[in-house]
DNA sequence: CTAACTGCAAACCTTTTGCATTGAC
DNA sequence: GTCAATGCAAAAGGTTTGCAGTTAG
């Protein structure tokens, strides 16, 4: 959600060699104005009311292709909400997603954790991390009751 | 699937006020004694075969019951293998999940980042981290060609 | 022109649920 | 004995697929 990608999705699309449909420009519009997580079927409503003709079908294939692309990765945002899968566009920084286990609000603190962490496991096991994903569940400090807050 | 949990999960859940069946009995022995990480539905062929009346929404139910109450994690381990989502029984000490994008392989290196981390989240953001899920995609030691491993 | 993409509808797979029965405590 | 847990079967999600028609390059 971090949506300042200089370059549109699209740009990167169309460097890859898709073509550019209708639908897919919509898509696209939807994932980059997105002001929170959205699902699959969130995604397909948002475009459906600026193309009422787009098909579901055509929302899960491009998210599929945009996802084995590597242009969007899929959340589940610690099954919170159930089982659903959250799409957002690939950011260029790898940040953190902190789900409230209470209320269901999402917090993305920023931080230079994943140049680090990447260089560290790399050094340690000798796997070569291409994208991480990092979610973690607890209490927002709104949900926090006094007793919370005190027991660190 | 770190296993060399001393005390059973059993005993936790029977301290928990659990009710203790034979289907609840068996279905933590594959838990415990599993080589790698299972699907709900692997989880439930293995618990037939030592218990073939075993029913498919008992497997399902328990395990919703014991995520709820905190002694399994559901993973994804990136979607490499489709949307399934795994179990393990909760580790006592955090670890991440390095998932090979190529043959599927999945390491998990021990470390202190958790309790770090769980401190650190605190400390900027005031979220109060309950439960983590890390896990990085990419290509582990066998998969990557000599080139891989040149462009560190 | 042609391969890629779409809409449609049906199939698929995984997970959940209501209900009567069984069994743990 | 009582309430929780189970088996069963049906329903509910959510996602994928085959096919014929459409369209971008």
């Amino acid at each position: 959600m971090p949506v300042e990608s200089r370059t549109s999705l699209l740009d990167v699309m169309r460097a890859r060699g898709l073509r550019m449909t209708e639908q897919r420009r919509t898509l696209v519009e939807v994932l980059e104005c997105a002001e929170k997580h959205l699902d699959a079927d969130e995604v397909f409503r948002r475009a459906r009311e600026r193309d009422p003709s787009i098909h579901r079908a055509t929302i899960y294939r491009t998210l599929n292709l945009l996802k084995k692309m590597g242009l969007v990765d899929e959340l589940d945002l610690m099954h919170v909400a159930g089982d659903r899968h959250y799409y957002e566009i690939r950011p260029s920084v790898f940040h953190i997603h902190l789900v409230c286990t209470r209320c269901g609000a999402v917090e993305e603190p920023g931080g230079p954790f994943w140049e680090e962490l990447k260089a560290k496991v790399r050094r340690d096991t000798g796997f070569r991390p291409e994208a991480a994903r990092m979610e973690m569940g607890g209490l927002c400090r709104d949900c926090q009751s006094p007793e919370d807050a005190i027991r660190a």
